[in-house]
DNA sequence: GTCTATATCGGGATAGAC
DNA sequence: GTCTATCCCGATATAGAC
Protein backbone atom coordinates (compact mmCIF):
# COMPACT_ATOMS: atom_id res chain seq x y z
CA UNK A 1 0.00 0.00 0.00
CA UNK A 2 1.94 3.33 -1.28
CA UNK A 3 1.33 6.63 0.31
CA UNK A 4 1.01 9.19 -1.89
CA UNK A 5 2.65 11.88 0.56
CA UNK A 6 6.22 10.98 0.55
CA UNK A 7 6.99 10.37 4.68
CA UNK A 8 9.25 13.04 5.76
CA UNK A 9 12.15 10.79 6.92
CA UNK A 10 11.85 9.74 2.81
CA UNK A 11 11.91 13.29 1.74
CA UNK A 12 14.76 14.48 3.94
CA UNK A 13 16.97 11.50 2.44
CA UNK A 14 16.30 12.44 -1.12
CA UNK A 15 16.98 16.17 -0.25
CA UNK A 16 19.74 15.22 1.60
CA UNK A 17 21.04 13.10 -1.45
CA UNK A 18 21.07 15.66 -3.78
CA UNK A 19 22.69 18.27 -1.79
CA UNK A 20 26.05 16.27 -0.70
CA UNK A 21 26.75 14.71 -3.83
CA UNK A 22 26.37 18.21 -5.52
CA UNK A 23 27.98 20.36 -2.47
CA UNK A 24 30.13 17.59 -0.53
CA UNK A 25 29.99 17.27 3.20
CA UNK A 26 31.88 20.26 3.84
CA UNK A 27 30.14 22.55 1.83
CA UNK A 28 26.69 21.05 2.40
CA UNK A 29 24.41 23.04 4.18
CA UNK A 30 21.38 21.73 6.58
CA UNK A 31 19.38 24.67 6.08
CA UNK A 32 19.58 23.77 3.10
CA UNK A 33 18.53 20.42 2.78
CA UNK A 34 15.77 21.11 5.07
CA UNK A 35 14.41 24.03 2.29
CA UNK A 36 14.52 21.12 -0.31
CA UNK A 37 12.51 19.07 1.94
CA UNK A 38 10.05 21.15 2.71
CA UNK A 39 10.63 21.20 6.53
CA UNK A 40 12.96 23.02 8.31
CA UNK A 41 16.27 22.26 10.31
CA UNK A 42 14.85 21.83 13.86
CA UNK A 43 12.73 18.69 12.30
CA UNK A 44 15.73 17.86 9.99
CA UNK A 45 17.77 17.09 13.66
CA UNK A 46 14.91 15.29 15.20
CA UNK A 47 15.17 12.74 12.28
CA UNK A 48 18.84 12.15 12.48
CA UNK A 49 20.65 13.47 15.26
CA UNK A 50 23.21 15.39 13.45
CA UNK A 51 24.80 16.10 10.22
CA UNK A 52 27.06 13.60 10.69
CA UNK A 53 24.47 10.78 10.97
CA UNK A 54 22.54 12.35 8.03
CA UNK A 55 25.29 12.16 5.85
CA UNK A 56 26.66 8.43 6.31
CA UNK A 57 22.90 7.43 6.35
CA UNK A 58 23.28 9.08 2.66
CA UNK A 59 26.70 7.13 2.04
CA UNK A 60 25.71 4.23 2.33
CA UNK A 61 22.48 4.15 0.10
CA UNK A 62 23.96 5.87 -2.71
CA UNK A 63 27.50 3.52 -2.54
CA UNK A 64 26.21 0.74 -4.33
CA UNK A 65 25.42 2.44 -7.12
CA UNK A 66 29.66 2.82 -7.79
CA UNK A 67 30.32 -0.53 -8.01
CA UNK A 68 27.37 -1.64 -10.07
CA UNK A 69 24.90 -4.38 -9.46
CA UNK A 70 24.80 -5.11 -13.07
CA UNK A 71 27.24 -7.93 -11.47
CA UNK A 72 24.01 -10.01 -11.96
CA UNK A 73 24.02 -9.45 -15.27
CA UNK A 74 26.76 -12.11 -15.07
CA UNK A 75 25.06 -14.88 -13.87
CA UNK A 76 22.90 -15.04 -16.43
CA UNK A 77 22.44 -17.28 -19.11
CA UNK A 78 24.23 -15.08 -21.75
CA UNK A 79 27.09 -16.07 -23.76
CA UNK A 80 29.96 -14.20 -22.08
CA UNK A 81 30.36 -11.68 -25.12
CA UNK A 82 26.81 -10.69 -24.52
CA UNK A 83 27.24 -10.66 -21.19
CA UNK A 84 30.33 -8.26 -21.38
CA UNK A 85 28.07 -5.97 -23.54
CA UNK A 86 25.43 -5.40 -21.47
CA UNK A 87 27.47 -4.39 -18.76
CA UNK A 88 28.96 -2.02 -20.64
CA UNK A 89 26.24 -0.70 -21.99
CA UNK A 90 24.48 -0.57 -18.53
CA UNK A 91 27.48 0.47 -16.37
CA UNK A 92 27.58 3.56 -18.79
CA UNK A 93 24.07 4.06 -18.57
CA UNK A 94 23.83 4.29 -14.84
CA UNK A 95 26.80 6.49 -14.33
CA UNK A 96 25.36 8.96 -17.37
CA UNK A 97 22.42 9.18 -14.82
CA UNK A 98 24.41 10.02 -12.07
CA UNK A 99 27.40 11.60 -13.61
CA UNK A 100 28.34 13.12 -9.64
CA UNK A 101 28.00 9.80 -7.99
CA UNK A 102 32.03 8.89 -8.44
CA UNK A 103 33.68 12.26 -7.60
CA UNK A 104 31.33 12.66 -4.49
CA UNK A 105 32.48 9.22 -3.03
CA UNK A 106 36.75 9.38 -3.87
CA UNK A 107 36.38 12.61 -2.56
CA UNK A 108 34.63 11.64 0.84
CA UNK A 109 36.48 8.55 1.26
CA UNK A 110 39.54 10.43 1.49
CA UNK A 111 38.81 12.20 4.83
CA UNK A 112 37.20 9.04 6.24
CA UNK A 113 38.56 5.38 5.21
CA UNK A 114 36.17 4.33 7.91
CA UNK A 115 33.27 5.01 4.77
CA UNK A 116 34.75 3.04 2.59
CA UNK A 117 35.46 0.06 4.54
CA UNK A 118 31.72 0.18 6.04
CA UNK A 119 29.96 -0.08 2.93
CA UNK A 120 32.48 -2.43 0.93
CA UNK A 121 30.83 -4.78 3.72
CA UNK A 122 27.54 -3.87 3.58
CA UNK A 123 27.48 -3.75 -0.17
CA UNK A 124 29.33 -7.35 -0.44
CA UNK A 125 31.35 -5.86 -3.50
CA UNK A 126 33.03 -8.95 -5.31
CA UNK A 127 35.11 -8.76 -8.34
CA UNK A 128 36.56 -12.13 -7.67
CA UNK A 129 33.26 -13.64 -9.06
CA UNK A 130 33.25 -11.68 -12.11
CA UNK A 131 37.55 -12.39 -12.22
CA UNK A 132 37.00 -15.96 -11.61
CA UNK A 133 34.54 -15.69 -14.65
CA UNK A 134 36.77 -14.47 -16.97
CA UNK A 135 39.69 -16.63 -16.07
CA UNK A 136 37.51 -19.58 -16.24
CA UNK A 137 36.74 -18.50 -19.83
CA UNK A 138 40.58 -18.36 -20.61
CA UNK A 139 41.85 -21.71 -19.21
CA UNK A 140 38.45 -22.92 -21.25
CA UNK A 141 40.68 -21.91 -24.19
CA UNK A 142 38.20 -19.17 -25.42
CA UNK A 143 39.96 -15.96 -24.62
CA UNK A 144 43.59 -15.33 -25.21
CA UNK A 145 45.18 -15.38 -21.77
CA UNK A 146 45.62 -11.65 -20.20
CA UNK A 147 45.97 -10.30 -16.57
CA UNK A 148 42.21 -10.11 -15.45
CA UNK A 149 42.73 -7.47 -12.55
CA UNK A 150 44.44 -5.21 -15.23
CA UNK A 151 41.40 -5.87 -17.96
CA UNK A 152 38.95 -5.40 -15.16
CA UNK A 153 40.65 -2.09 -13.95
CA UNK A 154 40.75 -0.99 -17.51
CA UNK A 155 36.92 -1.91 -18.45
CA UNK A 156 35.76 0.28 -15.08
CA UNK A 157 38.22 3.24 -16.37
CA UNK A 158 36.95 3.20 -19.61
CA UNK A 159 33.51 3.33 -18.43
CA UNK A 160 33.69 5.66 -15.46
CA UNK A 161 36.38 8.00 -16.12
CA UNK A 162 34.29 10.14 -19.56
CA UNK A 163 31.64 10.46 -17.44
CA UNK A 164 33.62 11.74 -14.00
CA UNK A 165 35.65 14.22 -16.12
CA UNK A 166 33.16 14.83 -18.70
CA UNK A 167 32.91 18.65 -17.59
CA UNK A 168 36.58 19.00 -18.68
CA UNK A 169 36.47 16.06 -21.74
CA UNK A 170 33.29 18.19 -23.04
CA UNK A 171 35.13 21.45 -23.10
CA UNK A 172 38.69 20.07 -24.38
CA UNK A 173 37.49 17.40 -27.17
CA UNK A 174 34.24 19.28 -27.89
CA UNK A 175 34.30 23.15 -26.80
CA UNK A 176 31.67 22.62 -24.51
CA UNK A 177 29.12 21.21 -26.64
CA UNK A 178 26.40 19.23 -24.14
CA UNK A 179 25.13 17.43 -27.40
CA UNK A 180 28.48 16.33 -29.44
CA UNK A 181 29.26 14.94 -25.73
CA UNK A 182 26.54 12.47 -24.99
CA UNK A 183 26.24 11.33 -28.36
CA UNK A 184 29.98 10.68 -27.98
CA UNK A 185 29.19 8.83 -24.64
CA UNK A 186 26.50 6.68 -26.59
CA UNK A 187 29.03 5.50 -29.00
CA UNK A 188 31.65 4.52 -26.48
CA UNK A 189 29.06 1.91 -25.21
CA UNK A 190 30.00 0.20 -28.82
CA UNK A 191 34.23 1.08 -28.85
CA UNK A 192 34.76 0.38 -25.11
CA UNK A 193 32.91 -3.20 -25.80
CA UNK A 194 35.56 -3.82 -29.13
CA UNK A 195 38.52 -1.97 -27.61
CA UNK A 196 37.79 -5.02 -24.38
CA UNK A 197 37.37 -7.77 -27.24
CA UNK A 198 40.43 -6.99 -29.00
CA UNK A 199 42.65 -7.54 -26.76
CA UNK A 200 41.14 -10.71 -25.28
CA UNK A 201 39.62 -12.36 -27.88
CA UNK A 202 41.71 -14.82 -30.08
CA UNK B 1 70.06 34.34 -7.18
CA UNK B 2 68.32 31.99 -4.97
CA UNK B 3 67.28 32.34 -1.29
CA UNK B 4 67.65 29.87 1.27
CA UNK B 5 64.43 31.37 3.04
CA UNK B 6 61.94 30.83 0.78
CA UNK B 7 59.50 33.98 0.26
CA UNK B 8 56.79 33.82 3.31
CA UNK B 9 53.92 34.02 -0.27
CA UNK B 10 55.90 30.72 -1.65
CA UNK B 11 55.49 29.20 1.91
CA UNK B 12 51.84 30.10 1.77
CA UNK B 13 51.20 28.56 -1.59
CA UNK B 14 52.68 25.21 -0.72
CA UNK B 15 50.72 25.22 2.83
CA UNK B 16 47.62 26.35 0.79
CA UNK B 17 47.55 23.96 -1.88
CA UNK B 18 48.46 20.60 0.30
CA UNK B 19 45.32 22.39 2.60
CA UNK B 20 43.16 22.62 0.02
CA UNK B 21 44.00 19.35 -2.26
CA UNK B 22 43.28 17.06 0.92
CA UNK B 23 40.61 18.82 2.13
CA UNK B 24 39.13 20.88 -0.54
CA UNK B 25 38.07 24.32 -0.62
CA UNK B 26 34.44 24.21 1.95
CA UNK B 27 36.98 22.03 4.27
CA UNK B 28 40.38 23.57 4.03
CA UNK B 29 40.49 25.93 7.18
CA UNK B 30 42.62 29.50 7.33
CA UNK B 31 44.35 28.76 10.33
CA UNK B 32 45.64 25.30 9.45
CA UNK B 33 47.16 26.90 6.38
CA UNK B 34 49.10 29.57 8.45
CA UNK B 35 50.06 26.94 10.63
CA UNK B 36 51.91 24.85 8.21
CA UNK B 37 53.39 27.89 7.05
CA UNK B 38 55.21 28.88 9.87
CA UNK B 39 52.68 32.77 10.59
CA UNK B 40 49.13 33.82 11.57
CA UNK B 41 46.11 34.11 10.05
CA UNK B 42 46.11 37.98 9.67
CA UNK B 43 49.18 37.72 7.69
CA UNK B 44 47.79 35.59 5.16
CA UNK B 45 44.91 38.07 4.65
CA UNK B 46 47.79 40.81 4.35
CA UNK B 47 48.87 38.50 1.31
CA UNK B 48 46.02 37.00 -0.43
CA UNK B 49 42.80 39.05 0.70
CA UNK B 50 40.11 36.40 1.48
CA UNK B 51 40.11 32.65 0.92
CA UNK B 52 38.81 32.80 -2.12
CA UNK B 53 41.70 34.31 -3.83
CA UNK B 54 44.01 32.61 -2.02
CA UNK B 55 42.05 29.60 -3.58
CA UNK B 56 42.17 30.55 -7.05
CA UNK B 57 45.63 31.21 -7.01
CA UNK B 58 46.39 27.65 -5.82
CA UNK B 59 44.26 26.64 -8.48
CA UNK B 60 45.65 27.99 -11.56
CA UNK B 61 49.08 26.77 -10.17
CA UNK B 62 47.87 23.27 -10.06
CA UNK B 63 45.46 22.60 -12.79
CA UNK B 64 48.41 21.99 -15.59
CA UNK B 65 49.52 18.46 -13.79
CA UNK B 66 46.39 17.48 -14.75
CA UNK B 67 46.70 17.18 -18.39
CA UNK B 68 50.29 16.55 -18.64
CA UNK B 69 52.71 18.48 -19.97
CA UNK B 70 54.63 15.71 -21.25
CA UNK B 71 52.26 16.49 -24.43
CA UNK B 72 56.14 17.83 -25.31
CA UNK B 73 57.32 14.35 -25.56
CA UNK B 74 55.31 14.15 -28.71
CA UNK B 75 57.22 16.50 -30.19
CA UNK B 76 60.17 14.36 -29.80
CA UNK B 77 62.43 12.49 -32.19
CA UNK B 78 61.46 9.24 -31.25
CA UNK B 79 59.29 6.61 -33.12
CA UNK B 80 55.60 6.40 -32.70
CA UNK B 81 55.71 3.61 -30.23
CA UNK B 82 58.15 5.08 -28.28
CA UNK B 83 56.42 8.32 -27.80
CA UNK B 84 53.42 6.35 -26.52
CA UNK B 85 55.73 4.36 -23.98
CA UNK B 86 56.81 7.39 -22.59
CA UNK B 87 53.87 9.44 -21.99
CA UNK B 88 51.94 6.68 -20.26
CA UNK B 89 54.93 5.63 -18.54
CA UNK B 90 55.78 9.85 -17.57
CA UNK B 91 51.84 9.91 -16.57
CA UNK B 92 51.62 7.34 -14.56
CA UNK B 93 54.27 8.69 -12.69
CA UNK B 94 53.22 11.91 -12.33
CA UNK B 95 49.89 11.51 -10.96
CA UNK B 96 51.31 8.62 -8.68
CA UNK B 97 53.14 11.39 -6.86
CA UNK B 98 50.19 13.77 -6.50
CA UNK B 99 47.05 11.16 -6.65
CA UNK B 100 44.84 13.47 -5.03
CA UNK B 101 44.65 16.21 -7.48
CA UNK B 102 42.44 14.73 -10.11
CA UNK B 103 39.69 14.24 -7.82
CA UNK B 104 40.68 17.47 -5.86
CA UNK B 105 40.31 19.44 -9.50
CA UNK B 106 37.13 17.39 -10.37
CA UNK B 107 35.55 18.62 -7.55
CA UNK B 108 35.66 21.99 -7.18
CA UNK B 109 35.13 22.57 -10.99
CA UNK B 110 31.37 21.16 -10.31
CA UNK B 111 30.53 24.54 -8.54
CA UNK B 112 32.99 26.84 -10.13
CA UNK B 113 32.76 26.13 -13.63
CA UNK B 114 34.53 29.26 -14.58
CA UNK B 115 37.69 27.75 -12.83
CA UNK B 116 38.30 25.04 -15.69
CA UNK B 117 37.29 27.76 -18.57
CA UNK B 118 40.38 30.18 -16.95
CA UNK B 119 42.55 27.34 -16.08
CA UNK B 120 42.16 25.74 -19.78
CA UNK B 121 42.90 29.19 -21.65
CA UNK B 122 45.94 29.44 -19.34
CA UNK B 123 47.32 26.19 -19.69
CA UNK B 124 46.61 26.03 -23.80
CA UNK B 125 45.51 22.75 -23.32
CA UNK B 126 45.50 21.12 -26.88
CA UNK B 127 44.85 17.45 -27.69
CA UNK B 128 44.23 18.33 -31.27
CA UNK B 129 48.05 17.89 -31.67
CA UNK B 130 48.01 14.86 -30.58
CA UNK B 131 44.81 13.57 -32.14
CA UNK B 132 46.60 15.33 -35.36
CA UNK B 133 49.60 12.86 -35.07
CA UNK B 134 47.52 9.82 -34.14
CA UNK B 135 46.02 10.63 -37.22
CA UNK B 136 48.36 11.36 -39.37
CA UNK B 137 50.00 7.62 -38.41
CA UNK B 138 46.82 6.21 -39.63
CA UNK B 139 46.70 7.62 -42.85
CA UNK B 140 50.06 7.20 -43.57
CA UNK B 141 49.14 3.32 -42.85
CA UNK B 142 51.22 2.46 -40.04
CA UNK B 143 48.69 2.51 -37.70
CA UNK B 144 44.92 0.75 -38.00
CA UNK B 145 42.03 3.59 -37.77
CA UNK B 146 40.41 3.78 -35.05
CA UNK B 147 38.19 6.70 -34.06
CA UNK B 148 40.92 8.95 -32.58
CA UNK B 149 38.93 10.62 -29.68
CA UNK B 150 38.20 7.55 -27.95
CA UNK B 151 41.36 6.20 -28.43
CA UNK B 152 42.70 9.15 -26.28
CA UNK B 153 40.05 9.16 -23.82
CA UNK B 154 40.99 5.50 -23.41
CA UNK B 155 44.46 5.84 -22.50
CA UNK B 156 43.82 8.38 -20.39
CA UNK B 157 41.17 6.84 -18.54
CA UNK B 158 43.17 3.95 -18.13
CA UNK B 159 46.29 6.17 -16.83
CA UNK B 160 44.27 8.20 -14.33
CA UNK B 161 41.57 6.22 -13.00
CA UNK B 162 43.58 3.67 -11.42
CA UNK B 163 45.45 6.08 -9.31
CA UNK B 164 42.34 7.99 -8.33
CA UNK B 165 40.48 5.43 -7.40
CA UNK B 166 43.30 3.97 -5.87
CA UNK B 167 41.40 3.80 -2.05
CA UNK B 168 38.56 1.63 -2.84
CA UNK B 169 40.66 -0.42 -5.85
CA UNK B 170 43.57 -1.53 -3.59
CA UNK B 171 40.75 -2.35 -0.59
CA UNK B 172 38.34 -4.11 -3.43
CA UNK B 173 41.71 -5.81 -5.75
CA UNK B 174 44.23 -6.09 -2.69
CA UNK B 175 42.32 -6.32 0.54
CA UNK B 176 44.35 -2.82 1.89
CA UNK B 177 47.57 -4.01 0.84
CA UNK B 178 49.43 -0.75 -0.04
CA UNK B 179 52.30 -2.55 -1.14
CA UNK B 180 50.72 -4.66 -3.89
CA UNK B 181 49.01 -1.96 -5.41
CA UNK B 182 51.82 -0.15 -5.78
CA UNK B 183 53.53 -2.89 -7.44
CA UNK B 184 49.79 -3.29 -9.75
CA UNK B 185 50.09 0.52 -10.85
CA UNK B 186 53.63 -0.14 -11.26
CA UNK B 187 53.25 -3.43 -13.61
CA UNK B 188 49.92 -1.04 -15.58
CA UNK B 189 53.00 0.89 -17.35
CA UNK B 190 53.39 -1.75 -19.30
CA UNK B 191 49.80 -3.15 -19.50
CA UNK B 192 47.94 -0.41 -20.74
CA UNK B 193 51.13 0.36 -23.65
CA UNK B 194 50.17 -3.40 -24.65
CA UNK B 195 46.94 -2.58 -24.19
CA UNK B 196 46.46 0.09 -26.68
CA UNK B 197 49.17 -1.28 -28.78
CA UNK B 198 46.75 -3.88 -29.83
CA UNK B 199 43.95 -1.64 -31.02
CA UNK B 200 45.87 0.12 -32.97
CA UNK B 201 49.31 -1.95 -34.64
CA UNK B 202 48.13 -3.70 -37.72
C1' DG C 1 55.74 42.73 6.99
C1' DT C 2 54.25 40.59 11.01
C1' DC C 3 51.87 40.30 15.15
C1' DT C 4 47.63 40.27 18.89
C1' DA C 5 43.11 41.24 19.63
C1' DT C 6 38.57 41.59 18.12
C1' DA C 7 34.56 42.10 15.16
C1' DT C 8 31.18 39.67 12.56
C1' DC C 9 28.55 36.19 10.87
C1' DG C 10 27.04 31.79 9.34
C1' DG C 11 25.64 27.41 10.48
C1' DG C 12 24.96 23.27 13.48
C1' DA C 13 22.53 22.16 17.37
C1' DT C 14 19.07 22.61 21.33
C1' DA C 15 14.92 24.30 24.19
C1' DG C 16 10.48 24.30 24.53
C1' DA C 17 5.67 25.46 22.88
C1' DC C 18 2.01 23.46 20.17
C1' DG D 1 5.92 15.28 14.62
C1' DT D 2 6.49 19.89 13.61
C1' DC D 3 7.32 24.54 14.54
C1' DT D 4 9.83 29.27 16.31
C1' DA D 5 13.34 31.16 18.78
C1' DT D 6 17.80 30.99 20.43
C1' DC D 7 22.25 29.35 21.78
C1' DC D 8 26.99 28.85 20.79
C1' DC D 9 31.03 27.90 18.52
C1' DG D 10 34.15 28.05 14.76
C1' DA D 11 35.91 30.40 10.94
C1' DT D 12 36.70 34.39 7.95
C1' DA D 13 37.99 38.79 8.09
C1' DT D 14 39.52 43.42 9.96
C1' DA D 15 41.70 46.98 13.20
C1' DG D 16 45.53 48.68 14.75
C1' DA D 17 50.05 48.35 17.39
C1' DC D 18 54.91 47.33 16.60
Amino acid sequence: MKELEKSTELKILEAAKLEFITKGFDGARMQQIATKAGINKALLHYYFRNKENLFKAVFGNVFGDFFPKIMTTFQSELSFFEKLRFFIDGYINVLNKNPKLPVFILHEIQHRPELLLNSLKEQGVNPKIIAGMVEAEMVKGSLKPVPVAHLLVNMLSMCIFPVVAAPIMREVLFDGNEKKYKNFLEERKQYVYEFIINTIKK
